[in-house]
DNA sequence: GTCTATAGGCAGATAGAC
DNA sequence: GTCTATCTGCCTATAGAC
């Protein structure tokens, strides 16, 4: 397999191993926490090499969020062609989020979204898109659980859709200052069960 | 009222003049997305009084959160005396989270969670107990309601308490870059729905 | 307690050789 | 595509006069 898709191939193209590491830089830092030289000084280049792939900041941090959405909407058309159920379904967005918190990283947009008034205008227009496109698949998936009589039909879909989402990006947040796995899948666990039909 | 201690009274001592600039700054831009120059700029005196008052900047830190932490422990001390009910304690919980979301802030110690990594030990020691203490805090509201079975009695207290956390800071992080409130309330509205016994 | 002046370092970014 | 060398600006922090 000579372009392998792996995200940290040793032997990836340099634009690759560039956002490999920058994305988890901007994970566990944030975006005013790296600078070029520390990404320099890990893939053995120099700052100027990076340059040439991303000539600004504001490029590269672009790039990041344009594949992290990108890598995530995948991930939810996955889900969406494998998972017939609507609580298999949240299941598996759930764990989207563990394993984030797993890797020791934060959410990209959750990370950027404490930052945003710091950051360049392209980078808040992608935030916010992520956001809106997470909501409405959520808002999705629990409007099919109600029909299935899966989960709970109080209260609007968008709210539940906004509740889950603020529990994942919340927990995880709380979570990574203990680095403690736990703190975040107690919490998940309880907001998935809140939504569950109760007979 | 010679001795006023709003939050930004004009003519407070330097010192607290100070501390009221840095946390708005801190709330809304990071621990790493503003410098003493933007509240040197913003009060009219020289980076070098800064030094006068907080050494370092990582003693300006400590300062900030130690007394965002002492007037969150004084507001719950305040809940604990007047609500009766646990569904009003938690209810009044919210609010002290919506008020901050309303002042186009984040929770500062929510800010310096996603940027923990980056921070002076100090201050991560701080960020720990912040919320250690508001799980605990808000386990025993949990408890109390299970008591009066105002609320429901599935799963640990624990669990659920780190479910509240983690949906009013996440919704709040998500509803910053669209400056919305509402993102905000109809997650925490969703949430304590869930959490109310139903008959 | 406030100022001027400055140190020493690191940030993002560019020019131009190879 | 990568390098060396350099620029400009901002950062935290300090020395010392008033």
């Amino acid at each position: 397999m000579p372009k392998s898709s792996s995200p940290a191939a040793a032997r990836a193209p340099t634009a690759t191993r560039i956002l490999d590491v920058a994305e988890r830089l901007l994970q566990t830092r944030g975006y005013n926490g790296f600078s070029y030289a520390d990404i320099a000084e890990e893939l053995g280049i120099t700052k100027a090499s990076l340059h040439h792939h991303f000539a600004t900041k504001a490029d590269l941090g672009s790039a990041l969020v344009r594949r992290y959405a990108e890598q995530f909407t995948v991930a939810l058309q996955a889900i969406d062609a494998s998972a017939p159920s609507a609580l298999g379904k949240l299941e598996r967005y759930v764990q989207l989020y563990e394993q984030v918190v797993r890797g020791e990283r934060l959410c990209l947009c959750g990370m950027l979204a404490a930052e945003y008034g710091t950051l360049p205008r392209p980078m808040q227009e992608q935030i916010r898109k992520f956001f809106d496109a997470n909501e409405t698949w959520l808002a999705a998936a629990i409007e099919q659980g109600r029909r299935t009589a899966e989960l709970r039909g109080r209260g609007a879909a968008t709210d539940l859709a906004r509740m889950l989402l603020g529990v994942l990006e919340g927990a995880m947040l709380v979570a990574h200052p203990f680095n403690d796995v736990r703190r975040f899948t107690s919490a998940a666990r309880a907001a998935l069960a809140g939504l569950v039909a109760t007979p």
